[in-house]
DNA sequence: AATATAGGTTCCTTTTTAGAACTTGTCAAT
DNA sequence: ATTGACAAGTTCTAAAAAGGAACCTATATT
């Protein structure tokens, strides 16, 4: 599969990939999240060359998670911003935070701590099912292809019990 | 800033990245929530080289996100499971599935669906406060350094409101 | 006239990835 | 006994992407 491709696949991950999928783009995101909002502190917070940054920034304006709004003319200057679509990433960004704290933090723990501004607390992410409010893991769920699919996409869930060769 | 540093940044993020965040890694993981385990399945559904997926699922073992389990001897072969470990990440994969499914989807909509199997009902995920248990938006968050890392971290987090020029 | 600033672009080198062929141990068929 | 198939890699060369440094443009400041 080639990488341009991935934002027609039947996929609706690997299409989110063709986004955000890259080496930068998350740590870009983190920044925007964060207040970050200028090229040259992009390119001084991640050390990113400013090739790849200018292109980085392109893409996501193109697929509208960025969208560029002028802070000053003559010369002309502007800013980079969270569109609302690009805001509806923070769940992504939440749930990669969340794994790292839990998993890849050393013994001083994790460096961020969020706090949810209307309770107050310090809070991690938990992932709930939209239908009855309940928290969910991997378990719980099981994936179907949707009405309008199928037909065209029988070979993408693989069979349900894994042969075992002996 | 080097891509084999990424880990040791102080950043749940970033450390996370390192993990899943080049342009493999997430699709294998997809594949591997939806029961696929064997190197030739892996390599057929996802058009990879072999020589890249070799690297990937290596770097998942060794991270503890995959682990090896032998289905036959003679010769030997192993498939690779999902650790609690790799579970965990099911968060992240919905968060990207869902956002996908929301704003890269054509007129046939999302092509898979989620079952919350206890309430049998069709599901996307949703974010919530673990203090409170409301459901959560970017705007209802805001971040802090953890007190075991200040002092080490103050430029980490950029000045609240950005210097607007004029 | 020289310097600074923001946001790039250009050029060259190094690292990654793609694509195809080759390897190894075992079994089944000719 | 030889040939072929299978799973899971490894090894090669070529193409694409990323790193690093210098250069460019418009404006404002010294």
């Amino acid at each position: 599969m080639r990488w341009e491709d991935l934002d027609q696949q039947p996929c609706s991950l690997a299409r989110t990939l063709a986004v955000v999928g890259d080496r930068w783009t998350l740590l870009i995101l983190r920044d925007c999240f964060l207040g970050v909002r200028r090229f040259d502190a992009f390119e001084q917070r991640l050390g990113i060359t400013r090739h790849v940054l200018t292109d980085r920034l392109k893409k996501l304006v193109s697929y509208g998670v960025l969208y560029k709004s002028p802070y000053q003319e003559r010369p002309l200057r502007e800013e980079y911003r969270l569109s609302e679509k690009g805001l509806e990433l923070h769940p992504v960004i939440l749930g990669l935070v969340g794994w790292g704290d839990k998993h890849m933090s050393d013994e001083r723990g994790a460096p961020i701590i969020h706090i949810h501004k209307s309770c107050g607390q310090e809070m991690r992410a938990t992932t709930h099912c939209s239908g009855c409010g309940e928290a969910i893991t991997a378990k719980d769920i099981k994936v179907e292809v949707a009405k309008s699919w199928q037909g065209h996409l029988d070979d993408f869930l693989p069979g349900k019990k894994p042969v075992t060769t002996r």
